[in-house]
DNA sequence: CTTGATCAACCGACCGATTGCTTGGTACGG
DNA sequence: CCGTACCAAGCAATCGGTCGGTTGATCAAG
């Protein structure tokens, strides 16, 4: 895990080395605990003492597995990019469907994901900012290919005349952006609607949005 | 501003004080060189000789105005709350109109207050945990106040057959909100849409999602 | 007009605590 | 005996906050 690619090594970073696999289980429980660690203080003010503590071991047998703290903050943010990714590849890659079809199915699988992991989507839209330049623009550039994703979408349903060609696009995305993002702000698990319920709500919510004209 | 009203005292902090007209200018500049510099940065990661370096003075000097790094951000979300109720009480004060045209009166008066102010909406939402137990606690009772007023109007208009009473009112709620909250994450000044449109584009995708079953 | 007291505003040096990170070493399973 | 996993001690830097002192404007008393 410490020899995991930096941002200029060919940015295959997230190859599997050939060895490895019970290696693999403590890397997994060294970013579970950075995600509850990070999630519940904050990056900047969490401290790679707290990360240890949580693992139960002394802060500097933490640098066995990292180079820098910052390192487990783009490695998390790389897990959700690879699990996004997955998401936008699924709509895709579905047939037979139009464009607002497609809509409400990346808002229902995206919304779903958020709920099922609040701790590194929190620290997703937290703390990106605290990256270092070179791989804050790695993870910029997922979230603008992400971005033009559903605005393709949407540009698509305006041109077929299934949504109201009026509105701007990009301001459209953002108000759908708004509404799956948010989630993680407010939802809160045992609450008294189910998670597939919201997910549904929210794709009504987003799409009776970007339809427009009621 | 040293002497500015604490949590405990009686809640009166923003009484203003028999003399001063020539002091409160000081005190508002220190307030625009925190809210610039935590927005840059992030409240953990901002220093209060950040701040005193935006002022021109050394950190030493600033502690004549504060007397923890926490006032700053604590004063700053006062002043963010109470221009919001300003708008909920706008908004509530206004006759003859039905529950969704006040949501969308709503929607339009936030995002463009939002617009105007994202340097102190970026904290507010970025650094609001970051308080101590009992301030956290008084800007959480603020919102959970501003959370119920947009419920209430929610409610209204399903009771009244405006909007689709099978949604559950709390996640259209928070739909909304999500709508309304995003814009300071994507709206750039200079962008090629005006603000007020922008506006009037995220009331009618909010309130097209509250109504539903287009 | 001069004096002297007052007070906000600011300086500059400093403190204890904590931070991210390093280093030299050890225990142990394959 | 070699590498993985961890320990224990410590370093330089930075942090929020303190403190004693200086400056300059204001203003009432003499």
């Amino acid at each position: 895990m410490a020899q995991r690619g930096s941002v200029k090594a060919k940015g295959n970073g997230r190859a599997e080395r050939g060895s490895t696999r019970r290696q693999h289980r403590r890397d997994e429980e060294v970013l579970a605990a950075a995600a509850k660690v990070f999630a519940e203080r904050g990056y900047s003010e969490a401290s790679v003492q707290d990360v240890a503590d949580e693992l139960g071991i002394l802060k500097g047998s933490l640098y066995h597995y990292i180079k820098t703290k910052e390192d487990l903050l783009f490695w998390l943010l790389e897990e959700v990019h690879r699990d996004v990714e997955e998401i936008l590849e699924g709509v895709a890659g579905t047939e037979d469907i139009g464009p607002l079809e497609r809509l409400a199915l990346y808002v229902r699988r995206q919304v779903l994901y958020n709920l099922d992991n609040l701790q590194r989507i929190s620290i997703y839209y937290h703390d990106m900012d605290r990256l270092g330049d070179e791989r804050l623009k790695v993870v910029l550039d997922q979230r603008h290919a992400h971005e033009r994703f559903v605005n393709k979408l949407i540009r698509q349903a305006q041109d077929e005349g299934l949504a109201d060609a009026d509105a701007d696009a990009r301001v459209l995305t953002n108000c759908l952006f708004g509404t799956v993002i948010w989630t993680y702000r407010w939802y809160r698990p045992n609450g008294r609607v189910s998670r597939d319920r919201i997910a549904d709500l929210c794709a009504d919510f987003a799409l009776n949005g970007v339809v427009g004209e009621s």
